[in-house]
RNA sequence: GCGCCCAUAGCUCAGGGGACAGAGCAACUGCCUUCUAAGCAGUAGGUCGCAGGUUCAAAUCCUGCUGGGCGCGCCA
């Protein structure tokens, strides 16, 4: 039992916090995108509050309304009656006929029945009217279909990538990149105001990118067949070479003859500004734009960092020792203190980290998202500690780490080592199987499970994999409302008549378009995005269940016009889908 | 030694208190004169790593094991 642990660190809930969720919906946590939900939700609290007269002070936040397992389950289902068992010491059962009792008294119109099934579940059976107003809101939503308003506009910034300016973007840069990308597409469709923002490591005074500066001059030597040898725990990758050649090409000789101090100096300078160019390239390559590229060099300009420093010390959290200033993290729950100046006079990477983050904050962000990979989850505490010393409040600062990366070629294991060079780059994973395969494939694992990218099985099943099974349900929708251009006018849908979907695979169809909303909002509320390719391979499914069994063009004027309505709003909802995960849509296959 | 993550079908993984544990791939059997077969239907496949505990209810939470991955600098 480590309470005390989690109660300094709230932060390390790899998820918006509950009681956050919960402040915002009141109850139950599950509460759906549309109307039928909400009414569900009240009307089963409305019940709750009248079967125990006196409401508990807190409905416990544990009380559910999903979407059943199985349709014979119903439309939703409540486990209230389990829930509320132990508090009133009688069985679920009996519990659940009191709340069913009182909610026969006066249903809302749009249930059907209500039953106790299983252990203690109360399921709803609702009028099919509401999917068809379901798919009508999808008609007529714009696009904004699976949208919400929790985030009420407060502002985020997530922070992800971050790749050091001294290597390419490698496949874990790539894994980090689209769960950064498409959580901060989930948390824009949740309400949320959010920023993407890349953080280079860019301080002058780093060792690594004097050794990176000095490898690229040796390289730039080698090509012109000079004699220079890489430092021996230099850079020794061919993207050296690469930079070098470049710089040969556009500008010759003329660093020959310069000082080697200059020559350094500038060849550092271009090393780093040729590899950052390189990396927004291959992330664009791959979807991801940022809003920022933030330079940890203007901090330390800015004297920021020295004022983090100063911060530090007038809050009583530093003291000095061996000559070399140290944060008092332990205060904070890190099992041992940490330097922030060495005793050489220079600061640490942990010293601008506070500079940076305190930065954050002071633009004006609620919530900080952090997104790291595994070689950093050591300095999650120190970080948070550090966040702290100077003021800001753990829940305002969420860092999650994801797991490594590797590479299976030809049934074996390549493991990336940068300085040696036989890194696996996400270029190449890009140039295998191209931008939708790459993103689909990174977010198909939990955040927290390692991930073996096999770049074979990627390619070799490209025929069936699950992206262009997704991407064929649209290719499919479209080419059927290609050949319906006449009668699939917006307004001739909007007249459809609806009520004639009740096909076995039409309903199914319908409840999985109604599900979107919940989908992206656990998606974002739990930082899983990987929940969200689930979503769409079932949506996908759903959709060629239907297409084999019903036909949509008939000579039957009006099911035709009501399967075509179904149509477009699985097109929609399937745009939106595939736009989150910032995978395409395409016409045709 | 300490910290984080993982262990579920032959393989890769979802599910993280609830109703008979799911998907894809691989295997087997069917379905194209009709809107794209990159599809559909079906069969087979599981002591959810092991042992305790909490609970009306545990793959899920807690403790301890076992096995694996990653990390643990006055590097960034």
């Amino acid at each position: 039992m480590d309470s005390h642990k989690s109660d300094l660190y709230p932060a390390f809930h790899s998820r918006l916090p509950l009681c956050e969720l919960r402040a915002i919906i009141p109850f139950p946590r599950k509460i759906g995108g549309n109307m039928i939900r909400k009414q569900l939700t009240s009307f089963i609290r409305r019940t709750i509050v009248d079967v125990l007269e006196k409401m508990p002070a807190d409905i416990p936040a544990d009380i559910h309304l999903e979407t059943p397992p199985r349709k014979d389950y119903g439309d939703f289902s409540t486990n209230t009656a389990m829930v509320l068992a132990s508090q009133l010491k009688k069985p679920p059962r009996e519990v659940a006929g009191e709340l069913l009792a009182k909610m026969q008294g006066s249903p809302p119109g749009f249930i059907e029945r209500i039953e106790i099934a299983g252990p203690g579940f109360i399921n709803f059976f609702l009028n099919p009217d509401w999917l068809h107003e379901c798919v009508r809101a999808i008609l007529n939503g714009n696009g904004s279909y699976g949208r919400c308003n929790i985030g009420e506009g407060r502002r985020v910034l997530i922070e992800f990538v971050s790749a050091n300016p001294n290597g390419p973007i490698h496949i874990g840069h790539g894994r980090g990149g689209v769960i950064g990308d498409v959580l901060a597409n989930l948390l824009e469709a949740i309400g949320y105001e959010v920023d993407r923002e890349f953080y280079i490591n860019d301080a002058a005074t780093s060792g690594q990118m004097q050794k990176f500066g000095r490898s690229l001059e040796a390289r730039y030597f080698q090509l012109q067949g000079i004699e220079k040898e890489i430092p021996e725990d230099g850079y020794h990758g061919d993207y050296v070479t690469d930079l070098a050649r470049e710089i040969l090409d556009a500008e010759g000789a003329r660093y020959n003859d310069m000082s080697n101090e200059d020559r350094l100096r500038t060849f550092t300078n271009l090393a780093q500004e040729k590899m950052i160019e390189h990396q927004r390239e291959t992330l664009e390559r791959f979807g991801i734009t940022f809003d920022n590229w933030f330079s940890e060099q203007t901090l330390v300009e800015a004297g920021r960092v020295e004022q983090a420093i100063e911060a530090l010390k007038a809050r009583g959290h530093t003291y000095e020792e061996d000559g070399a200033l140290w944060l008092r993290s332990t205060e904070f729950g890190d099992d041992k203190d940490r330097v922030l100046v060495r005793n050489n006079g220079v600061p640490t990477y942990l010293a601008s980290d506070v500079a940076y983050h305190t930065n954050k904050f002071e633009r004006g962000y609620d919530l900080l998202i952090d997104i790291w990979g595994p070689d950093h989850h050591g300095y999650m505490i120190r970080t948070t500690a550090a966040a702290q010393a100077v003021g800001y409040a753990p829940e305002r600062l969420h860092i999650f780490v994801h797991q490594i990366v590797r590479l299976l070629s030809e049934g074996e294991l390549v493991r990336a080592s940068k300085r040696a060079g036989d890194l696996v780059t996400l270029d190449e994973i890009l140039d295998a199987v191209g931008k939708d395969v790459a993103r689909f494939f990174y977010l198909m694992r939990s955040h927290d499970s390692h991930l073996d990218f096999d770049l074979d099985l990627a390619r070799k099943e490209s025929q069936e994999n699950p992206v262009y099974y997704v991407q064929y349900a649209h290719a499919r929708i479209c080419s059927i409302l290609r050949d319906a251009e006449d009668t699939a006018s917006e307004r001739s849908l909007a007249a459809a008549d609806l009520s004639l979907l009740n096909h076995e695979t039409e309903v199914s169809l319908m409840r999985k378009l109604a599900d979107l909303p919940e989908e992206v909002k656990l998606a974002a509320a739990e930082y899983a995005p990987h929940r969200l390719t689930r979503y769409a391979q079932e949506l996908a499914s759903s959709f060629h269940c239907f297409y084999t069994e019903c036909r949509v063009l008939s000579d039957d004027d009006a099911l035709t016009l009501a399967r075509l309505a179904l149509l477009r709003a699985t097109q929609i909802v399937l745009q939106v889908t595939l736009g989150l995960l910032g995978v395409d849509s395409p016409e045709r296959m």
